[in-house]
RNA sequence: UGGGGUAUAGCCAAGUUGGUAAGGCAGCGGGUUUUGAUCCCGUUAUUCCCAGGUUCGAGUCCUGGUACCCCAGCCA
């Protein structure tokens, strides 16, 4: 086992550069931040990644905070959904998750203390006055009229905001900065707007709540967060966060730091679309299996340990970038190649008779659980006359490169006995409903004595015993969107729903699987030979189960076979 | 258009004081194999967005360009 050394990004450089000068005591303590708005994607396991992966590998601790201010857009359920999926990735916070909204009476105290220093005021300015006021790129804002309120009138105004004297959109407290700068975020951003509803943490106890850029830095430096990271659309925001921190009376400095996002090809992570697919039911819910989400990749199958060994491959970087798919899908390969037990399911099944087979016998075949771990044990295989291998497992010609059963050739049915396809039989359309075999004894655990004649063994294939089996349904996945980039190349009208793959789903009825596979529980997963990763879906019962196809095996056969 | 960022292989990404381009994914070739899997071995940038310059020496420094991303919510 080599020593896993942690990875090297910018951001662990600024972190060792602050250690090794002193800063912080020495202290390394990080956040998590959703807002609780939607179910978490595979974009926040980066984060959560970076946060928690960060204060564990220097000692430090990592918080989870919603991000609750602004109570029009969150729910109950995201924030259990997120402290599951947290936990889920393998995280534990440090001790209680918070709310920014904890923290309301301490920011509008902070608030008041602006107004004081006399950098806040009341804005009596209409919403569309305001976005005109504040100018474009090109042109440098104005100030509003109410600019040079005085103090007392600020404090005795932004008292009546409130107290609910005031209506939704009439007064907005403001920082007083800049309205010239050319950067937009500074010219006197707004601190608390006026917003009648009820809060899922505060209840009715606030009509105005704090805006992100305001209660961000005040929550981080409350918590004591030494390094606040985030994405890079926040970066022109960093001098405000500066601002506040500086010139409010608060215990620490924290400093913010951006990263850029996660993009992966044919999917997307924005909360704002994936919510989209979830409402419009182009998916069956948040953790549909094609979905992106935590809890979609759950379902699918993916491990903890998978995405967390993506999201360090990916590395941490400021550059844009997208990345591929087949990233995701090699880790959680990696994973269930050494981990998921051996099990044979055949899922297009074409029944084969074994003509010398004596009707009635059964014979127990005893196979490993692993073909790399021993101690993984060993799984009885019931064999019996027929069986049921996939369609696409037999050919009536082939050339020498198919390495499975061809008419008059032999091959072995893993773990079980060389057969040999003697003749086919078929319905009334010509279509091939049985091939008939013959077995050679001998050929249990041993090549056949006589491989150079009578044709030779092309290879080995999969089944299932048509009398032991257990039929179940298996559902195959794949991209949910069929363009690289789902909102590139857009014609008049369309959105990223236009690129939707219309068969990112298929059912497939009637499938068969070893039966030492009864019984098995929801998330169970399993290495289907020679077909992929699967795993048991929250709908299966114990009639019938359903399994959901996790990723392929990779493949690299012969196009021409 | 003003401001803020980013450019290293098909995709991510290391490269910190200038010393002669890590690693992963994907690909390709070969070996082992009762999974066309795994595993193993080999291979894939004379060049770092472009053009100049400094230097014995530049991905790293200087000058000038180019491309792409973010910002004009009382969202986060």
């Amino acid at each position: 086992m080599s020593e896993t050394k942690a990875p090297s990004n910018f951001i662990r450089q600024i972190i060792d550069r602050d250690l090794a000068e002193g800063k912080n005591d020495g202290q390394v303590v990080t956040r998590f931040p959703p807002e609780p708005n939607g179910y978490l994607h595979i974009g926040h396991a980066k984060s959560i990644c970076l946060n928690f992966g960060i204060a564990e590998s220097y000692g430090g601790s990592c918080n989870l905070r919603f991000d609750d201010t602004n109570p029009e857009k969150e729910e109950d359920e995201y924030i259990q959904s997120i402290k599951q999926d947290v936990q889920w990735l393998g995280f534990q916070w440090n001790g209680e998750e918070r709310f920014a909204s904890n923290y309301f009476d301490q920011l509008y105290d902070l608030a008041v203390g602006l107004i004081q220093k006399g950098l806040a005021y009341v804005d009596s300015l209409s919403p569309t006055e305001i976005a005109e006021y504040r100018g474009n790129f090109t042109t440098p804002g104005k100030p509003s009229p109410y600019r040079d309120r005085s103090v007392d009138e600020n404090l005795a105004l932004f008292e009546q905001m409130r107290d609910n004297k005031l209506d939704e959109g009439e007064a907005v407290l403001r920082a007083k900065i800049d309205m010239q700068s050319p950067n937009i975020s500074l010219r006197d951003p707004i601190l608390y707007r006026i917003r009648k509803k009820t809060h899922h943490q505060t209840g009715d106890k606030w009509v105005i709540y704090p805006m992100y850029d305001f209660t961000h830095p005040l929550s981080d430096a409350i918590e004591g967060i030494t390094h606040s990271l985030c994405t890079l659309e926040f970066e022109d925001h960093r001098p405000f966060y500066d601002w506040v921190v500086e010139n409010t009376s608060v215990p620490a400095t924290p400093r913010q730091y951006e990263f850029a996002r996660l993009n992966l090809n044919y999917t997307v992570t924005s909360k704002r679309k994936l919510k989209q697919l979830v409402d419009e039911g182009h998916v069956d819910g948040w953790n549909d299996p094609r979905m992106p989400t935590i809890s979609g990749l759950r379902r699918r199958g993916y491990t903890p340990t998978s995405i967390r060994t993506f999201c360090e491959s990916v590395g941490v970087s400021r550059a844009d970038s997208v990345v591929d798919m087949a990233m995701l899908e090699a880790a959680i390969r990696d994973d269930l190649n050494q981990h998921a037990p051996r099990a044979m399911c055949v899922m297009n099944p074409l029944k084969v008779v074994i003509e010398n087979w004596e009707a009635g016998k059964e014979e127990t075949l005893v196979a490993p659980v692993h073909p790399q771990n021993e101690s993984m044990g060993t799984r009885h295989v019931p064999m019996t006359r027929e069986v049921y291998i996939d369609r696409e497992d037999f050919r009536e010609e082939a050339n020498k490169k198919f390495k499975r059963l061809v008419l008059g050739d032999r091959v072995r049915l893993r773990y079980g006995y060389v057969v040999r396809a003697t003749d086919v039989v078929r319905d009334d359309q010509g279509e091939i409903v049985e091939v008939r075999c013959s077995y050679d004894p001998n050929t249990l655990g041993k090549n056949p004595e006589n491989a150079d004649d009578q044709g030779k063994m092309r290879g080995v294939i999969h089944w299932v015993s048509a009398d032991k089996g257990l039929p179940c349904e298996v559902r195959l996945y794949d991209r949910l969107f069929s363009a690289a980039n789902p909102d590139k190349g857009l014609e008049e009208g369309q959105t990223f729903l236009s690129h939707i793959n219309p068969e990112s789903l298929t059912v497939l009825e009637d499938c068969w699987v070893e039966p030492g596979l009864r019984g098995a529980l929801a998330q169970t997963r399993y290495q289907f030979e020679r077909e992929g990763y699967f795993c048991v879906d929250q709908d299966s019962t114990d009639e019938r189960l359903v399994f959901n196809q996790t990723v392929g095996l990779r493949e690299s056969w012969p196009k021409e076979a």
